[in-house]
RNA sequence: GCGGACGUGGCGGAAUUGGUAUACGCGCCAGGUUUAGGUCCUGGUGGGCCAUUGGCCCGUGGAGGUUCGAGUCCUCUCGUCCGCACCA
């Protein structure tokens, strides 16, 4: 008996699906294209090739090569590809460092990723490989941002960015700690320079209905809807009389309108120097707004921080009540969002109460909880003990009228439905919604005001002042101003550059020669735009180049992409919930505006995995307990690395990695070989039916066979619901338990050798998806065929019948007794087993049963008093 | 603060619709094979109490509830993790 090597059988069969060809997958109209067979596009996140692939990778790859597996066994023309999102930072900050070009890193990490894939026996399609860097792939970028640039999709405008005095550079927002340079410690500040965006919010609404209809994790369904962030409300307009200036608002509550006592602005706001002019707040003013703008997001954004403000020595008016009242200029309110002014009402929102604490302001009460018996006891309404007296914290009889419902502690937030508009004019007494609408449509009769839609979304800024990124292909002529790369001139190269350190513009500034070009419009004198790409770009198209890889003439050929999108599955981590995910969406709708593909969403279904820890610790380079694959796909093979990560858990689910766990795993493997070659050197094929049965050979068969159709169907099951592949495994090493222990029989008769061959080659099948090189061998050893030739087994639903069952015997729901009865048997007769055991007479013993609950094939419950 | 996920043996984790809690693996214990160790094969292994076979009680973070019956459903509560967060 040979014992288990891996490492040989893992080459073996690499070689056979490198050589063959074996997952390659014909395009539409190519030979050997199988139009009978239905699609299947299984894709898994690109990897970011920096280093060597770690054990995330490791997993992510596992699962979606199970999912192929599964797919092509079930009949589908199955399509994995791979690629590598190869621009980015860390090649740059490396080659800023080493002085290694970032492209001769990339390179590197690339082969390493392309090798490892082979060795771990991931089943894909390597001729639609690709690299994001690749001027054959960024050339379509290219040519998608002109596409979007022509649409106006694509635009540019001045925005903020952090610019470190000092170095006389850009600093990325990672590069900023605690407002100063990470790496000479200069306060930053914020420049406005112009960037490029793209129009992601005309799509917000898109983005947001169209998470219906796709089968992904309500998580993170949930994550892209709180990112979009949309809030109903009303827009509602202030007047300041003093200059005539109108000033609308964006509000969820236009039902706490008659509780507005002041009014902020933006320390950003176009308008607050202006507003200040002549007022004697003016210089303050000054001095707050200049502080406030240079210091970092994250420092403004702190929830803790006292709030701060100045008053602008102006008032606005109130369009519900006529009253005029003071404005501020505050940090807590943002530019972005909304119209960059709110009305403040501190009666009904935390923060505006902070700053109305802090500066003195009227807090006005507008909406109460409706009248409630047990909130208001007539005599006392805060009695100690109270709900108001809880609330405030306070005995009774100290407590103001506005204090009742908590205005003392804090503002009234109630959300319960219940509330009802006080102190509001004509509106007293209305419910809360009822008030939202009525003030709205108040107000919109003299354009005051109408319903308004805001969203948290923002543009997407892609410009990047960096080098190791997809150049922009647009130039700047004197005279014609911007002017668009002409397609037929793309791709735009990304030159070779010295110092690739950021001083303030992109490094492709410093290549001169390439920067100095001419204007496709006019021919005369045009400068190249130097910054590059957010690498987000890169990778928001990326699975429809996949489609149509080779394609030299365009990005896609439209009909190609049509017969293989959208994605059926796609598979990776959550940390790509939010960006990726939205941005991807994001291009496929644009595109599909354009005519130029023909569906709404890319990704159909999303799987999302979970992180591996180690012995119960997040892995991190601090700890340097990191789990390097290689070594134990080394130790042990890739069959076992595969399968362990896969058997430590629910895929979707965080996974603790032990070492002896791989050795368990790796035990069941070996287990499994020897089974093979036991069988294979001791037994003879026998011509059998079907489900393995053979009728003249000696031996008991029933009962293995039985455990293998059993292990069939629970491992279909277990995959087709959520991928459970760590039960599915499971379900293999009963199995081959149960070969061990009936193949010489044990307990009774051998199960022969019909039994025992179908039992092992099903093992090899069903592991098959997961440990692809030994399901492959064990099976060709028993079966003299390819496995992934074979389609998916299915079980003999009569094997998974049996004439008994086990009773379970409860009385008053304990467990009292198990006994064997017939599947057909009648109800009292399942009364009758019951109550002949001996538990069941000692329980019963004097008492009077009162019922019977019977449940056929299941159990019988006395109850008794 | 808002939103989401999760709490089950010594450990990783199982448990279709409410119906035998702890599958499978690790670890541990016992027996066997082997020149010996590792390997390999078989069996046992939630806790407590009594015990000769066996039996009784408790047990899925905690407290209630619904039900003949709850890990599973409902209410409250504690804890851990993740995402968002001055978004008007």
């Amino acid at each position: 008996m040979e014992p288990y090597e891996p490492q040989e059988i893992e080459r073996r069969w690499q070689t056979v699906w490198a050589d063959e060809g074996t997952w390659e997958v014909p395009n539409p109209g190519q030979p050997a294209f199988d139009d009978t067979k239905p699609k299947s596009y299984v894709l898994v996140m690109l990897p970011y090739p920096s280093g060597e692939p770690h054990i995330g990778h490791l997993k992510v790859y596992a699962i979606g090569d199970a999912i192929a597996h599964y797919k092509r066994r079930n009949g589908y023309r199955v399509m994995q590809p791979m690629g590598y999102d190869a621009f980015g930072l860390p090649a740059e900050n490396n080659a800023i460092k080493t002085g290694v070009h970032p492209r001769e890193a990339t390179d590197r990490s690339i082969a390493s990723y392309r090798h490892w894939f082979r060795r771990w026996g991931i089943s894909i399609d390597w001729t639609r490989e690709l690299a994001t860097s690749d001027p054959s792939y960024y050339r379509w970028t290219q040519w998608i941002f002109l596409k979007l640039l022509e649409r106006g999709l694509a635009y540019r405008k001045e925005a903020a960015v952090k610019w470190c005095p000092k170095d006389a550079t850009v600093l990325a927002n990672e590069q900023v700690i605690d407002g100063r340079c990470e790496r000479c410690g200069t306060p930053v500040e914020v420049r406005q320079l112009e960037q490029w965006f793209f129009r992601i919010t005309d799509y917000a609404d898109r983005l947001l209905d169209d998470l219906e209809g796709i089968d992904w994790p309500e998580h993170v369904k949930t994550m892209q809807r709180n990112w979009i962030g949309r809030s109903e409300g009303a827009e509602v307009t202030f007047r300041c009389e003093e200059l005539g200036i109108d000033y609308p608002v964006f509000t969820t509550r236009p039902d706490t309108l008659f509780g507005a006592t002041f009014f902020v602005l933006a320390p950003e706001h176009p308008d607050v120097f202006r507003l200040a002019a002549g007022t004697p707040e003016e210089d303050r003013v000054h001095e707050y707004v200049n502080r406030a703008i240079a210091e970092s997001a994250e420092d403004r954004s702190s929830e803790e921080r006292p709030k701060t403000g100045v008053s602008l020595g102006r008032t606005v008016t109130n369009p519900v009540n006529g009253e005029r009242i003071p404005m501020f200029v505050a940090d807590y309110v943002l530019m972005e969002y909304g119209t960059g002014a709110i009305m403040a009402v501190p009666a009904h929102d935390q923060r505006d109460h902070d700053f109305a604490r802090a500066f003195d302001l009227e807090i006005r009460q507008v909406v109460a909880p409706a009248d409630d018996k047990e909130e208001q006891p007539a005599t006392d309404p805060a009695a100690p003990g109270s709900e108001q007296a809880r609330i405030t914290g306070r005995p009774s009889g100290s407590l103001a009228d506005e204090e009742v419902a908590g205005i003392g502690a804090g503002p009234f937030l109630g959300h319960s439905g219940n509330e009802r508009l006080i102190n509001s004019g004509d509106f007293t007494g209305m419910s809360s919604p009822e008030a939202t609408r009525s003030i709205t449509e108040w107000l919109a009769k003299d354009g005051r005001g109408r319903p308004s839609v805001s969203y948290r979304l923002r543009d997407w800024l892609l410009s990047r002042q960096r080098y190791w990124g997809c150049p922009i292909p647009v130039v700047y002529c004197d005279g014609c101003g911007l002017v668009p790369v002409p397609e037929d001139q793309l791709p735009v190269l990304l030159p070779d550059v010295q110092d690739y350190a950021p001083k303030g513009k992109s490094p492709l500034a410093s290549a001169e020669d390439w920067v100095a070009t001419e204007c496709p419009r006019c021919g005369g004198p045009a400068r190249r735009e130097t910054d590059t790409m957010d690498t987000f770009v890169d990778s928001s198209w990326y699975f429809l180049r996949y489609c149509d890889a080779r394609n030299d003439k365009a990005a896609w050929d439209r009909e190609v992409v049509r017969s293989w999108m959208p994605v059926d599955q796609y598979i990776g981590g959550v940390e790509h919930a939010i960006l990726h995910l939205m941005y991807a969406r994001f291009f496929v709708k644009a595109l599909a505006d354009l005519s130029l593909l023909d569906v709404q969403e890319p990704f159909d279904a999303l799987f999302t995995i979970g992180m591996i820890t180690r012995e119960g610790a997040k892995m991190s380079s601090s700890k340097g307990n990191f789990v390097d694959p290689a070594e134990y796909v080394e130790r042990y093979g890739a069959d076992t690395a595969r399968s362990y990560v896969l058997f430590i858990g629910a895929p979707d689910q965080d996974a603790d990695w032990t070492d002896k766990g791989v050795e368990g795993v790796h035990r069941f493997l070996a287990r499994l070989w020897r089974l093979k070659e036991e069988v294979v050197e001791r037994t003879e094929p026998a011509i059998s039916d079907e489900r393995g049965a053979t009728s003249d050979q000696p031996g008991n068969p029933h009962a293995l066979l039985a455990k293998a159709h059993w292990a069939i169907d629970k491992v279909t099951r277990d995959i087709e619901r959520g991928f459970q592949f760590n039960t599915a495994i499971a379900a293999v090493m009963e199995l081959v338990n149960e070969a061990y222990r009936l193949k010489d029989g044990l307990y009774g008769h051998p199960a022969g050798d019909a039994a025992l061959r179908f039992a092992t080659a099903t093992a090899g099948s069903l592991l098959f998806p997961f440990a692809p090189h030994l399901g492959a061998e064990v099976y060709e050893a028993v079966e003299g065929s390819r496995v992934w030739e074979e389609p998916w087994p299915k079980p003999d639903p009569t094997m998974l019948e049996s004439d008994t069952f086990t009773l379970v015997v409860q009385v008053n729901g304990k467990l009292r007794a198990r006994v064997e009865a017939a599947v057909d048997a009648p109800k009292d007769e399942l009364v009758r087993l019951a109550l002949g055991t001996e538990a069941v007479k000692r329980h019963l013993d004097g008492k009077e049963i009162v019922k019977e609950v019977v449940v056929p094939g299941k159990l019988v419950n006395l109850v008794v008093r």
